[in-house]
DNA sequence: TGATCTCGGCA
DNA sequence: TGCCGAGATCA
């Protein structure tokens, strides 16, 4: 049997498998998005504060990349007449 | 006077000039994102519900598009078992 | 004063704590995120399209709202003078 | 039976004619975002950043809520051993 | 062009 | 108010 391009017509369950397959990844990611779920609850009933928290995540993913980005935004708000002072000795 | 890399130092007001040019623009838009939401009350009691509105305004957007990809996702729907017929003359 | 090791001017290491159990459960999302972009290149190499598959993916999740959504936006369409035939025996 | 005009099986226009004026309010927004576009490659050209610029505009939204999740965030960072110091003497 | 992310709509 | 999808932006 001749298949047609991008399988047109055809039925041999490959599109099938795939789907499920990619739908069982999806599924073991939910639980995991759940626990995270619980977790940031947790973090609340510990008296820290979930967006703050999650900005701390992001900072922790790439400390030095905040570090020149808040000296940088140091500088333009200096320019622009902001009061601020911003300063990191270093993201250890 | 000579300025530093990156307007180091500066403060000429170019930064501020074009912060308040971007913030000018981002004004104007934000009216029109009001009317637009007024617009959508209006849809939803004249009988329409607001979500499928926004799905015809995308297929308006593109309609070709629309068409191609409904036609794709009827073989492989067909591939997979699910009984549909989704038969477009023309997105004219 | 002396600080408790490890945690200059903080509390009890329960934030860092938090702070390691999310990113343990982020790096298993990653994983298996990984896996599923693979299966995508999977997917495309095997002649289908991934958006259409992803637009598959979504029916799957609620076929009922998307019959009844479809249904819907055909009603509509014809209101518009838009020539479509979009019909769903049951999504099944 | 004859369909009025321009409404084949449709009813009165209404919705064409609500469809059209999100699409008009549309455009309007579209050519100010490409206003705002060709600001930014301004923006760059003058030796600004980009981010930086989007970030600063952020900011003088909310000066105030900056000022607070800043040292927010400070506090935590202390808390996980993280070295900074992120004051602002009040966002002016 | 694709992945990420923020933002507005929806329940 | 929390989640989700879409749009925009950056690499």
């Amino acid at each position: 049997m001749i298949e047609g391009i991008n399988n047109v017509g055809g039925t041999n369950g490959q599109l099938l498998a795939l789907l499920e397959r990619y739908e069982h990844l999806e599924a073991e990611k939910q639980t995991i998005a759940d626990d995270q779920k619980e977790l940031i609850a947790e973090v609340t009933s510990s008296g820290f504060e979930g967006p703050i928290f999650r900005k701390l995540l992001k900072i922790r993913k790439d400390p030095e990349k905040f570090a020149e980005e808040a000296a940088k935004l140091n500088l333009y708000m200096a320019d622009v007449g902001m009061q601020v002072s911003l300063d990191f000795g270093g993201a250890s």
